[in-house]
DNA sequence: AATCGCGCCTGACGGC
DNA sequence: TGCCGTCAGGCGCGAT
């Protein structure tokens, strides 16, 4: 399930082959996304240079300059690269296809993700406009996060995972992060101390950064842009792992679900 | 304003 | 074997 660490090895594996590249062609096969996929999309884009090729949170954007088209891999898309005019397999809804030959080709079994075009600056868009800062800005610090939190009761958990906080951190690293800070992720964000949160931001940085190098995490179907699965999921310290002992304590690892999410923690080691 | 919970969707898996 | 229920989860959105 893509998170930040999937999106940014996606981003760093497609971004060679885009780069400068002409968009001959959008083949769109299945327009079933999250929204649809604009009508517009296939005559505004094709025939656009493209520009630049950038993350904002979970959003990847395909800058060219007539607009910008705006994936989001959802909980189970992911892109490739590939010769243009290779063999179609299901879930394989759009390609677009660049005048090098080869062709970006978005698959995405759950159809969670989106394909959208805007025109001017995409981070004016609706889904943009909103996002909190990227985990590595100076803005995301343990003073704004203390200061954001005062009065709130959302379980710290949630907090993390909520965009406008800061964007990228999913269900599998917000668990990550609360144990590598040892912040029982049931505890309300409102009570936690400046110096806790101290400890949050930068994990939620280490985390996230180690997930990066590995080329994040497949639980089941993320690959990269060349089709490979990440390797993160051998250092996942508690995430999936109810039952089995935690590497510090040796602690049963409990889950419990919060805010609709499984979430997994060690009761010792996280208070 | 903050919080809660729904719904979108397919595939894997377990039980019978 | 096959059918069916459950779970997985990003995230916008409507309801409270």
């Amino acid at each position: 399930m893509p998170e930040l660490p999937e999106v940014e090895t996606t981003l760093r594996g497609i971004e060679p082959y885009l780069q400068s590249q002409t968009i001959t062609d959008i083949i769109i096969r299945d327009n079933r996304l999250r929204w649809p996929v604009p009508e517009s999309f296939k005559m505004e884009a094709k025939n656009q240079v493209i520009k630049s090729v950038k993350r904002r949170g979970k959003y990847i954007l395909i800058e060219t300059p007539d607009g910008t088209i705006i994936l989001h891999l959802g909980m189970s898309g992911n892109l490739r690269i590939l010769p243009e005019n290779s063999t179609v397999k299901k879930h394989d809804h759009i390609d677009i296809i660049l005048s090098s030959k080869h062709c970006l080709r978005f698959h995405d079994p759950r159809r969670f993700g989106a394909c959208l075009w805007t025109k001017g600056d995409p981070l004016d868009h609706k889904l943009l406009i909103n996002l909190g800062p990227e985990p590595w800005d100076d803005e995301f610090n343990a003073h704004n996060l203390h200061k954001q939190s005062r009065q709130r009761r959302i379980a710290i958990k949630n907090f993390i995972m909520d965009s406008k906080i800061v964007v990228g951190v999913g269900n599998i690293y917000a668990s990550e992060a609360l144990f590598l800070s040892g912040i029982n992720p049931n505890n309300a964000a409102g009570k936690i101390s400046l110096k806790r949160y101290e400890a949050l931001v930068t994990a939620i940085q280490v985390i996230l950064d180690q997930a990066i190098k590995q080329g994040g995490t497949t639980l089941r179907d993320f690959t990269n842009s060349s089709g490979e699965p990440g390797y993160f999921k051998q250092e996942l310290s508690v995430y999936g792992r109810e039952g089995e002992p935690c590497n510090k304590c040796n602690e049963p690892v409990r889950k419990k679900v919060i805010g609709q999410r499984s979430s997994f923690y060690c009761v010792k080691c996280q208070s």
